[in-house]
DNA sequence: AAGCTTATGTTGACGGTGTCAAGATTCATG
DNA sequence: CATGAATCTTGACACCGTCAACATAAGCTT
């Protein structure tokens, strides 16, 4: 029953967005009464919190095909990256707004389970970026974790200008992810 | 009238949140009944961009006066811009997820009125982009347009971090700042 | 000055939301 | 079999945005 209700719940999230799923109608979409699901998660927020966890795991497994590969250069890889994280936050929206969004993180209202999946990817892009330096694709002469912020800051900027519509849409993705790697790597 | 409801709009969305401003609230405030604002502003959604408006007017202001000095670098100023930006960010974090947040511009809800000072606001980063190019502070033989976009969501990017509270505080603005600046400036 | 329009305010109502309390039911375990 | 935990149900409450209908005041036209 909670696997269901998750599903249904990434449903209407895709559909009505985050503002627009509501316990109530997952409830319906179920066929439960409304208050049934209050016994698989504590909260809305939980139940949010529990499909942002889901999008880290997606995520997870993209980003560790990107880096098992053998044939392709660190740089290479380092685009991909790049274009792969804009792009998996330009096909779900709804999902990267939760996983990143202020609705859960704003007020520490994020899970320990959360937290668990969310911070260690946060890790990743520093020991990412580390190696990165260490291998001369990036400047060694910036501290490690502030190159790492702004870099994740470069990728989560453009994300949400996408997925927000402000002003960048998706047919200058690939564009403004070579402008990204021309400007971070060392030529 | 009108301006009172501003004001007291302003208010309230510094003390609850984007999310905790109701319109209802906002009319017990000001001391008039439910419906009252509905005269003033057509919609909640109406409400929301006028006073986004003003936050682009209250940015405007700043980045003029950086632009206005005679006595300072070219770089002296990208940095203060930069620096001053994410700084008006985290001192307005509920202000600027109304300027740039998808509350507004997720489905082309924003007034035309808001338009009006937001476009020309990206404009702006544009033309000063450009300006950089040319006086050789950064890379001429990037796209100015996809220099510009990206230029911006690094700030964007950082200004979300900090006010969401996902993996970066207050105190590393400087440093990060400088990191953007490194790595963005020509040496 | 009289009348009409417009702006501005009011209360009542509707459908929607998250969430709690109190029962009802099922089911596994002692 | 009995007890207790897990699960689901209905009822209720306090919010919310918004519309319709009505009241009042100001100002302009004739």
């Amino acid at each position: 029953m909670r696997a269901s209700l998750l599903k249904s719940a990434e449903e209407l999230l895709i559909e009505d967005g985050i503002e627009g799923l509501s316990l109530r109608k997952l409830a319906d979409r179920v066929g439960v009464s409304r208050t049934a699901p209050y016994h698989h998660f504590k909260d809305k927020n939980e139940l949010l919190c529990a499909i942002a966890e889901q999008g880290f795991h997606y995520w997870r497994d993209i980003a560790e095909k990107i880096f098992e590969q053998t044939d392709t250069s660190i740089k290479q890889k380092y685009q991909q990256f790049v274009l792969e994280y804009i792009q998996y936050a330009a096909d779900n929206p709804e999902l990267y707004d939760l996983m990143f969004g202020r609705t859960i993180w704003k007020q520490n209202s994020a899970t320990d389970s959360l937290k668990g999946v969310a911070y260690p990817s946060f890790q990743f892009q520093v020991e990412l970026t580390r190696k990165w330096q260490q291998q001369g694709l990036m400047s060694s002469s910036e501290n490690t974790l502030r190159l790492a912020q702004v870099a994740w800051s470069t990728m989560h900027g453009i994300a949400r200008l996408l997925i927000d519509g402000i002003y960048a849409d998706n047919s200058h993705i690939e564009e403004m992810c070579q402008c990204v790697v021309n400007i971070f790597t060392l030529e």
